[in-house]
Order: structure tokens, then sequence, then C-alpha cells
DNA sequence: AACCAGGACGTGA
DNA sequence: TCACGTCATGGT
């Protein structure tokens, strides 16, 4: 039977890890151990184009990598003065491009990337939001950083699935290792009611989790929550 | 000292 | 479509 909605899960995952308060941004206090700044009660200008940058960058750089790597090199960016301006992205040299982005892994790729992405904000009409297509088309770009660009970016309800979200979903048995990223996004989005500041915080708990009991393998192994998180399948 | 991060691309079947 | 190799840093 179809249980229609995970909002116990949610509110599970919450009372475990506390409001996550992505995406991090510059532009808030950063504390020594929580790399990146919390904001859990902010919601940034949905057109705010420094913040979208900024979050299209940062959504680059984490791809398959530590977001303590991601906020360095995103610091790196700031520090060359080329955070929220993809005109000044487009101008810096390959070297000094590639120096900021060094810790953040993949460096060519990454590097070239970026600057797909200040050429596709360039095209941008004023006021324009992309849809998820146009994100798509961008070399670098795939499922995951797309909505994760809309979601935390453009303030977007575009769930979020990443690789700790299906360990989880494989070890609650919603998944296996052959579910496709669109019908993982299914899933949530079908057990959800469409709500920013639910998938804002679903999915970075989801995070929260996943580097907790699912980092190492064997995945999920003293995960205290599975048993409850089983009960949400099908 | 292996192991593994908040993936995506290019290629070949 | 799908599986698989590649990309090439830094913390634990």
């Amino acid at each position: 039977m179809l249980r229609r909605t995970l909002k116990p899960v949610a509110r599970m995952l919450l009372r475990q890890y506390g409001p996550q308060g992505w995406w991090p941004l510059t532009s808030f206090i950063v504390l020594p151990d929580n790399p990146g700044g919390y904001h859990p009660e902010f919601v940034p200008d949905p057109m705010d184009r420094s913040v979208q940058f900024e979050v299209a960058l940062g959504a680059v750089l984490t791809q398959n990598i530590t977001w303590r790597q991601a906020w360095q090199a995103v610091l790196n960016l700031q520090e060359a003065g080329v955070l929220h301006e993809p005109a000044r992205l487009l101008a810096l040299p390959d070297a000094a491009l590639a120096d900021a982005v060094r810790p953040a892994r993949f460096v060519n790729s990454k590097s070239r990337y970026l600057r797909n992405m200040a050429e596709f904000f360039l095209g941008l009409p004023p006021q324009g939001i992309p849809s998820r297509d146009d994100l798509l088309a961008v070399t670098g770009i795939g499922p995951e950083t797309a909505d994760s660009i809309l979601l935390y970016g453009f303030q977007s309800p575009e769930f979020v699935v990443d690789a700790y979200t299906k360990r989880i979903g494989m070890a609650a048995g919603w998944f296996d290792e052959r579910t496709g990223y669109a019908e993982m996004k299914a899933f949530f989005t079908a057990r959800l009611p469409v709500d920013l500041r639910l998938y804002n915080e679903v999915h970075a708990l989801l995070v929260a989790h996943g580097a907790a009991w699912y980092s190492r393998q064997p995945w999920g192994a003293g995960d205290p929550l599975l048993r409850r998180l089983r009960r949400y399948g099908k």
C-alpha cells in the first residue's frame, strides 16, 4: 500500500540532526567547524543573481567531492574576485582559475565547467529563470547539479537526489542498484508536498544521515533509523 | 596506507 | 539506453 507521505521521515531526521541551513553561502558568518555558514531560517531572494551564480559554481565544485574541499575552492574564487561576476570569471586566466579550483579535484574538467556556467549566466535574459533542460544542456551540469542549482540557487522546488540518498533508499528497500535518478526523484516527489523549504531540508538531512552511516561499507551498518525507514516503501 | 568524498562526460556495445 | 573508464585533491 502506498504511504502518501514521507513527512514522518523528515521529522525523524530533523530531530536527529537539526536544521541544516543549506545552501552554504559566503554572505553568512562562517564558523570554523561549520564550513560555509549556517542559515536555517533564511531564504535568499530568488532573483539574486549573485546568489544564483555562487550556488551554481558551488554545485559544480562539489561534484563527487566533500563540501569541505568545494568550499575552499569557493573561497579561492571569492578571493580572486570572480565568485559573483560571470564576466570576471571568464576574464580570469586559465592558470589562476585552475589554482582556485584545485582543492575541488578534477581541475581541468571543473575549470571548464565553471566557464561554461559563466557563459550560460551571461546569456540569461534579465530576471530570467532557466529551465531544467536549459541547465542540462550545459556541459558539466547533470541531473543532480541542475536540481541543486534550481532548488538552492533559484528557490524553485526541484527535489535533489544524491549518492547518499540512493544508498539509504537501497538499505530501506525503496531502490535497487539499477534505480535511476528520475525514478528516485519521483519516489520523493510522490510522497512529499511540493514545498521549497521541505525539499531543501529533506535533501540536506539525507546527506547528513548518509555521511553519518553510509559513507563506508557495509553501507547502513548500525543505522539506528533503518528499521523505521523501511516502513515507507511502495 | 588504502579508502572515499553532496557527479558528469565520453566512449563503445 | 547502459556499463565502464576517466577525471587527478585531500582528509581520515
